[in-house]
DNA sequence: CCGACAACCTGTGAGC
DNA sequence: TGCTCACAGGTTGTCG
């Protein structure tokens, strides 16, 4: 389920939770995810105190002081924390991984797929391989039009996959890539390396508009977020071209089409997106 | 370096 | 009702 606006909706709905509270255990059901969970964890990490729970990329990171948990939610991982003063119900068959807090509170990670990571780094994050070749975070500064095309000159490849690209921002999921560009009325296809400077600024400026509105989305949820099994953003979200082949735009009334780029589907509007 | 593609794994919904 | 197939929010690794 997660790009940058669930895993930053994630992050807000469990950083109080988890902030100055104690690790006491975890519990690996299952290793097997990306990588394999290391299983030290269990070793390493009770008796550290959380400090802050922060994002890069669509990564959590727990920072316990003497190092990293790294968290990724891959497809379809999701976070939940259950206080400790309630009745807790007991793990379900893709409930893999849970840390126990001195609160008595527990913080579960579901992932049927298991695309996700669970990681451990004690050193610098941003020195960590996983960490070093990402780009921008897409709602700073240092996201602009004028890196994207400079970056983007000479590429062939189209740009709905450059948009996609890790190492040109990050955040940006399948979703949240169709979306800007409708907005930003840019057809995917385009190879990158033929828009000019102004239709950058375009894209760019619709990127960070269309995160900030899904983050603001997963927001309004974010006090069942913690109790249910509530999976904020998506279901409250309107989209403009994604998942709505076959209907008519809602700017212009022409008929949205779906193809396939690298594997993943495709929307746009044929009439708004040139 | 570039770009296309398979792979990882399970659940769900459509169609027969 | 039950089977099979296509497809799903991400990322890495390989190959030409």
């Amino acid at each position: 389920m997660p790009e940058l606006p669930e895993v930053e909706t994630t992050r807000r709905g469990i950083e109080p939770h988890l902030v100055s509270r104690t690790i006491v255990s975890v519990d690996i059901r299952n290793h097997n995810f990306r990588w394999p969970i290391p299983s030290d964890l269990e070793a390493t990490l009770p008796g550290l105190q959380v400090r802050a729970v922060n994002r890069r990329a669509k990564y959590l990171l727990v920072d316990c002081g003497a190092g990293n948990l790294i968290i990724h939610l891959g497809m379809s991982g999701s976070l939940r924390f259950l206080p400790g003063n309630t009745a807790q119900e007991p793990p379900q068959k893709h409930d893999h991984v849970e840390l126990r807090f001195d609160c008595g509170g527990i913080l579960r990670l579901r992932d049927p797929r298991r695309f996700g990571a669970v990681l451990w780094d004690a050193g610098p994050i941003e020195q960590n391989q996983l960490f070093v070749h990402l780009g921008p975070e897409p709602l700073t500064d240092a996201f602009s039009a004028q890196g994207l095309y400079e970056r983007s000159r000479g590429l062939r490849a189209p740009i709905k996959a450059f948009v996609m690209d890790q190492r040109m921002v990050v955040g940006v999921g399948n979703i949240y890539a169709n979306e800007a560009l409708f907005h930003a009325g840019i057809r995917p296809q385009t190879a990158a390396g033929r828009i000019a400077l102004g239709r950058y600024t375009k894209l760019v400026s619709a990127t960070k508009e269309v995160l900030r509105l899904a983050i603001n989305a997963g927001g309004s949820s974010l006090r069942d977020f913690v109790q249910t099994d509530g999976k904020p953003g998506y279901f409250q979200q309107q989209y403009w071209v994604y998942g709505r082949t076959g209907q008519a735009c809602r700017a212009c009334d022409a008929t949205i089409r779906q193809i396939k780029q690298a594997n993943r589907s495709t929307f746009y509007c044929p009439r708004c997106q040139r």
